[in-house]
DNA sequence: TCTGCGACTGACAACGTTGTCAGGTAACAT
DNA sequence: ATGTTACCTGACAACGTTGTCAGTCGCAGA
């Protein structure tokens, strides 16, 4: 019947079968299965019937890598994303965001975990690289990337997300730090508060100083002089926010209204004034939303970021990038919105001056 | 000074350098920078120094797409993960734990959501294939994984997490379903409740099938008759497990104790009972532990899983079989841990027999 | 001096695919 | 009958790397 050892007629073959395999058991060409399997035209009715029966008695796969080796210019088909943490839940929002847009494309996704380690970016960057992505969509740690300048300048799509990049020019799609962190300022001082509280992130990161930055100019703004704000940063986890909360609420002056930069300083931070019975008599915003929030004693006020909006635009940005998209970088802002749930609309206690 | 063409000497180059240039460069043979590349021994100290130093000036990079073709035994470096959805906590836990044991052995993950979408499965799981992944780990939905068995004898390593597979010999981990759903039983009935109820998640979904069996069998050995259990079932979101807990509460004869076998299912459960001023009087457990579930009111008990465990042992057993272990399928379960947090230590109330 | 050995080195084919290009055939117009 | 299409088709090189293997060289031992 065929020409073929019966190696490769069944399952249980042992290797992968090749586009070699299949043009032997259809008796064609290579590039004819070539043809059939990227559905190129050029190839008869008939002949494409017999190729595609082939494929599938040899349970045939295109290998794609072996593809993107032909002509540089070929792509991998897949981009790599580096986040803060895969579990973070704001970065799998983004992820899922991008997994879902660049699907339709056929291009699968690279995730990896930075935890705000400057020698990790390097080397996960360095993997990615290796492995001939078609671009790199990242939130950075270290201070500068010009150290991707070479990549970059080689055409290597990059789109900068929740930070934007120093020292190098590139796509960046990021939320509105400062408005947002002015708009629970604002909030705030409209509910009356005058002594209020910053609590912060670490200062080396770039979202943190907006945040803050934000806020203050928004109480200055406001006509309240910011040197009464007190500022507690570097808060990097639940147990140093919540010690930091604690020592401001039960000094001589306490604030009477509270921002958190981040959410797990929020957590802190809600921790501190249940343990001293305030979470109705001081205010909270928090900056990000999460899982919940609604379900508090009460309700969590917070500034929410769009991470599935980023997600999207970014693998818009970063697929018009690999299209050949030449125009100049660009950061794109992504507005946030106030949620009001209760506790960022207590009002200062009238006792509470004493 | 060199026989370069200036290409190649400055970061301002177009193209990507490859190993030809690193030679030419270094006036040495191709096969000798593979040597230096991949720390291959054979290389005098001298050699080596100029091939480094090569390297480094045109920041070179090995392709290991290029080098996974040679020799078909030759790994990708690269693995397939899928799961419900790389935005769901559970499943970020698990890819971080992935990641963390598959990186020190310089191997990359590809992640996907599945979205409980059978046909989505098969397509994710055709494009990773095609990326010639040396290994999958998943989370089906599909009735059977049989038609996988052509991949899986052509010595695709497999490892399934959460899920058993059907149909396929292959590694599983997995969460004690049984047990833990048995635990929470045993603790509601230890606290007096004899009027239980069950919320449970798709049917069609294996864990689910597991909880329920487990907390039905567990509620017959403590010689309560299990008809008496009221069960709902194919609750999948907040929704409609917060409708179905809200029927069951304002019935004729409400249950005392609630067991839900999934967050978003607890999470219904919670408001419904908050929205019926019940929260303090019927109990609460839930499968699946939850950020803030020790700040609600009351806190919610729970049954957590351990999904860095699973992650971690998941990359574990297909680091094995990568690595060519033969022996036979297995499935590892990994316990459960029952966290007191108040919601599930709630007693009858006197009244409420009425 | 010659032989043998060990250490080093590079030419070459091969991995599985696709771009290029030339050849071959049928249909149709001249 | 001949030329002109349009359409199919496959041989072949190339992509960037590594395994194989056949050298070359310096030096110790005979």
């Amino acid at each position: 019947m065929t020409t073929m050892s019966n190696r490769y007629q069944s399952d249980s073959g042992r290797k992968r079968p090749t586009m070699k395999n299949v043009a032997d058991l259809a008796g064609v060409g290579i590039k004819t299965v070539s043809r059939v399997v990227n559905d190129e035209p050029g190839v008869s009715e008939a002949t494409r019937q017999r190729v595609v029966r082939a494929t599938e008695q040899l349970q045939y796969q295109l290998d794609i890598t072996a593809g993107s080796l032909k002509r540089s210019g070929r792509k991998t088909q897949s981009i790599g994303l580096l986040l803060p943490s895969v579990s973070n839940p704001f970065s799998g929002e983004i992820h899922r965001a991008m997994e879902d847009a660049l699907a339709v494309r056929g291009i699968a996704v690279f995730a990896a975990s930075l935890d705000d380690d400057p020698d990790r970016e390097k080397k996960l960057i360095s993997a990615f690289l290796g492995r001939r992505v078609d671009g790199l969509v990242l939130t950075t740690i270290a201070k500068s990337q010009a150290y991707m300048i070479p990549e970059h300048s080689r055409d290597l799509p990059l789109v900068f997300i929740d930070r934007e990049p120093a020292g190098i020019e590139a796509d960046a799609v990021v939320t509105d730090n400062e408005l947002g962190a002015a708009k629970a300022a604002a909030h705030l001082i409209q509910h009356g508060h005058t002594r209020l509280a910053y609590l912060g992130d670490r200062t080396d990161i770039q979202t943190a100083g907006r945040r803050r930055t934000g806020f203050l100019d928004a109480v200055g703004r406001a006509g309240i002089s910011t040197s009464g704000v007190a500022v507690r940063e570097n808060l990097h986890d639940e147990e140093t926010a919540f010690r930091a909360a604690h020592e401001l609420l039960t000094s001589e002056n306490p604030p009477t209204a509270i921002f958190s930069s981040q959410n797990l300083v929020t957590f802190g931070a809600m921790r501190a004034l249940k343990a001293l019975g305030l979470h109705h008599e001081v205010a909270l915003i928090g900056f990000d939303d999460f899982t919940l929030a609604d379900m508090m004693d009460p309700g969590i006020t917070v500034i929410a970021q769009h991470p599935e909006r980023i997600g999207k635009l970014a693998a818009e940005r970063i697929l018009a990038r690999i299209d050949g998209d030449e125009s100049p970088a660009r950061t794109y802002v992504i507005p946030t919105e106030l949620i009001q749930r209760g506790s960022g609309e207590i009002r200062p206690q009238a006792d509470s001056g004493k």
